[in-house]
DNA sequence: CGTTCAGTTGAAGGCATTCAACGTCGGTGG
DNA sequence: CCACCGACGTTGAATGCCTTCAACTGAACG
C-alpha cells in the first residue's frame, strides 16, 4: 500500500496528461511543475519541496510536468486507498482543502510578481521565499548557509526571464553586498533589510522575520 | 440565514484582510479579485462571474480586494451555518475540493501566460476565456454578440500590460478582421480559427470549440 | 589535456512601456 | 439644445528594460 521511489535529478516523475494511479507525498528533494507552449517556451507553477503533497482527489490527471531538481524521493499511496480515506475522514478532507487553498495563495502572488514585478525585485522575491521555506524546515541561524536547489535556467522559467537576466541581478545583488556566495549553490543574505526592500512588497513595519 | 446585496460598479465588496463574516456566491454580474504592491502596480489574479463562489472554509480573512466591476448581486450565507453545512455534508465538502482545484487550474494556466506570452497572445488568451465563459453560460450562436466586462485598464491589470499595448493589440486584432466591436464594450470573433492561432497554445488539432 | 555544460559578461536589438496629445462618448448644467 | 467636462480609449514618438546573440570563464570529468 505505501512504496517508495526515488529520482535522480532532471528525471521527470511524471507527463502533462499523465493517469495519477497513485498519490504521493515528497520525502526529500525539490521537484517543479512545469507547463510549456508549442514553441518550447517553459513556466515553472510551482515548486515541491519535502513534505508537500502530489495528486489531486477526484482527479485523475494533471495538466503540467512535475520534474526531479534534485534527487527526490517520493512516498507513493495507492489512489483507491487514498480516496476511500479521504471520503471516510472528514479531518483528511478538511486537510485536502487547506492544502488546496494555500497552493491557490502561492499561485496568487505569483500572478502578482510574474505580470508587474521587475526583474530586480523578481530574483529579491525568490530568494526571499528560499531563505522563508529553509527557516521553516529548520535552517535558524541568524545568517544560515542556505542552498539554492535550482539551476539559473529554472530560476528564469520560474520567474518568467531569461538566464542572462537572472545571473546579471543575482551579481549585481552580490555587488551590493546583499547576498554572500561561497559556492553557485550556496550563500548567505547577508542584509535581509535590503532583501526585503528589494522585494518591492510591503515594508511589513521594517520587521524582519 | 440567506441574503442578497449588491452592488455598483467599481464598488469595493471586500478589502484585503477584511474578516470574512459570511460566503457567497455571485448571482449575477462580474468582480476582479486584485493584489497591489507599495507604489500602486496592480495585478487582477482572478475573476468572477456568475454562479461563482467567495469563501474560504477554514480562511477567516482573504488576502485580495475584490471590487465589482459591473453591477454586481451577491447570495450571502452566515459563515458558521455555511461551515457546519460543510463539515456534515461530504458531498458539499468535496464540491468545495474541486471548486479549489479549479482555481488553482486556472491560477496556474494564468501564470504560463503573465510568464511568457507576448502581449498579442495574452490579449488572443484573454478573448478566447471571455469566449468560453459565455459560451457556457448559454450564449451559444454560431458568432454570437459577446460583451467585454473589463476596462482596458481592467485588462491591463489582468494581463499584465499597460492600456496602451492593450489598446494596440485589440486595434491590430481589429484590423486583421479576426475581431469585430460593434460598441466598445461588445464584439464577435469573426475568425475563431486565427484568434486560437494567436493564443499561442497548442493547437488542439485544429478543432474549433 | 580536451570536452562539456552551467554560468557570466558584453553589445546590439526589440517589444512593451512611458510620455504626450488627441478622439470619443455620456452626462450635466446653462 | 448644445457647450462643457471628465472618464475612457486611441494613436504617435521616444525611451528603456529585458532579451537576444555571441563570446568567454571556470569547474567537473574522462
Amino acid at each position: 500500500m505505501k512504496t517508495y521511489r526515488t529520482y535522480t535529478p532532471g528525471e521527470p516523475i511524471l507527463w502533462r496528461g499523465d493517469k495519477l494511479n497513485y498519490v504521493a507525498s515528497v520525502v526529500q528533494g525539490v521537484a517543479t511543475l512545469g507547463k510549456t507552449l508549442e514553441d518550447g517556451r517553459t513556466q515553472i507553477v510551482g515548486l515541491l519541496f519535502g513534505s508537500d503533497f502530489i495528486g489531486r482527489p477526484g482527479r485523475e490527471e494533471i495538466d503540467f510536468d512535475i520534474t526531479a531538481v534534485t534527487e527526490v524521493t517520493l512516498c507513493c499511496f495507492q489512489r483507491p486507498a487514498f480516496e476511500s480515506l479521504v471520503a471516510s475522514t472528514p479531518h483528511i478532507s478538511e486537510q485536502v482543502v487547506q492544502m488546496a487553498l494555500d497552493e491557490l495563495d502561492a499561485a496568487r502572488d505569483w500572478m502578482l510578481l510574474l505580470g508587474r514585478k521587475t526583474a530586480r525585485e523578481k530574483i529579491a522575491t525568490f530568494i526571499d521565499m528560499l531563505v522563508q521555506r529553509q527557516h521553516i524546515e529548520g535552517l535558524r541561524g541568524p545568517k544560515p548557509k542556505l542552498s539554492l536547489p535550482l539551476t539559473r535556467e529554472e530560476i528564469a522559467n520560474y520567474l518568467g526571464l531569461t538566464v542572462e537576466t537572472v545571473s546579471r541581478q543575482i551579481t549585481s545583488l552580490k555587488k551590493e553586498g546583499v547576498l554572500e556566495f561561497s559556492d553557485r549553490r550556496s550563500f548567505r543574505v547577508k542584509d535581509m533589510r535590503a532583501l526585503k526592500e528589494a522585494t518591492g512588497d510591503d515594508s511589513e513595519g521594517g520587521l524582519i522575520i
